[in-house]
DNA sequence: ACAAATTTTTACCAGTTGGACAAATATTAG
DNA sequence: CTAATATTTGTCCAACTGGTAAAAATTTGT
């Protein structure tokens, strides 16, 4: 009998890790190839097993990518939910910015796999942006707000604020290609993340200003 | 006889008319459904051809996104190039981040190819990247150096801070529906390149310490 | 107007790909 | 140990897709 992924409650030992290592595997070649870049037949060869029988784990390709987006919004959102209110305003900033970081570094292939996503126009996951994702970011915006509004933050657009860590940090993951194309035989290269937490904190403090 | 559309010099009016409306909607297309999820087919409905007219332009479905492609790159780096050594070093670094954002609302689906094809591992264009843009950036950082020796900028690392320039700026037209999505229904939505610009202005030069 | 060159259409094909199906095999519960 | 259940494999196919070939239609140079 055909397991389903979502409902079905009682799970062998075998599918387990089965859909694991599929998932795993389906990540890996969607993240570089995008959606329809990938074939069936690659996630089955990465995962050492034969066509129909990863479609016995998963009925259909998009089955598996819906999977992966859906982990990975959980695991998305969780930086900025960290933010913590009690903090000191500009060191919750800088420790978020290191978080984005750090997953960047630790999770490239989940960045490229949700840029592709939104590159395409989000289609299976615009409701979570405008759900979740949204009230989130409102959340935090007016938490930035009030900072500002106590003085312990420049006057900002906080939602735009929040945009460009995004766009900085991921782009670390995103982009990689680039940058060690630019930064080619530099010693840099290996110490890139850490250039990239130094000088977005100098940034995000102090400006470029002498 | 078959148009060669790099070698021939000679080129019909037709043949002149028909290419710019095959680019124009290969453009359209590729950017929003990426290279492989692009078909012959869509380009051409787009282009209110057939396809095997539409081959007759471009022989291969590659042929029209490399096309793209060479033609994005240097346009790409028009920007960066204006980055004047005699000028004002905040107010140039703020002059590059207003005409980038101006790029990424007025050519999002150059932005977006761009970084499709920066996603997939910059296949068709690595190149062009370890090449002259990495000359570009390697001049431009010595300038950007030279500032902070005269005490004009703030210490930090130039090539970072050019990444992130371009970070923030592509952000816009490449994660819009993201953006779109969180802004939602606010009247801010219609002011995003505005609000962006001034946000990031003030970031660069001031940060965000009150 | 007419021949030469160019452009467009019609018809076609071979390779790939997502997915179905049933038979064969392995695993587990009693 | 056996029956029920879960897993795996082999086989197949219909739709799609990139691309070809040649005939038909159109444009262009003279």
């Amino acid at each position: 009998m055909k397991p389903r992924a979502a409902s079905t409650q009682r799970r062998t030992r075998i599918q387990k890790e089965n859909e694991e290592i599929i998932l795993e595997s389906a990540l890996e070649i969607f993240s570089t190839n995008g959606f329809r870049g990938t074939t069936i037949d690659q996630i089955a060869a990465a995962a050492g097993m034969s066509k129909p029988n990863l479609l016995y784990y998963f009925r259909r390709k998009e089955d598996m990518h819906q999977a992966l987006l859906d982990q990975l919004l959980t695991n998305w959102l969780a930086p900025l939910e960290e933010m913590d209110p009690d903090g000191e305003p500009l060191e919750e900033i800088c420790k978020y910015i290191r978080r984005k970081l750090e997953m960047a570094e630790k999770y490239p292939r989940e960045s490229r796999l949700f840029a592709n996503e939104i590159l395409q126009g989000a289609p299976h996951i615009k409701e979570q942006l405008e759900g979740a994702l949204r009230e989130l970011v409102d959340e935090k915006s007016k938490l930035i707000e009030n900072w500002i509004d106590q003085g312990k933050l420049a006057t900002c657009d906080p939602r735009h604020v929040i945009f460009s860590i995004w766009a900085t940090t991921q782009h670390y993951a995103d982009f990689d290609v680039q940058i060690c194309a630019i930064l080619a035989e530099e010693e840099r290269i290996k110490t890139r993340f850490e250039d990239a937490a130094e000088m977005l904190e100098g940034l995000y403090v102090n400006g470029l200003k002498p």
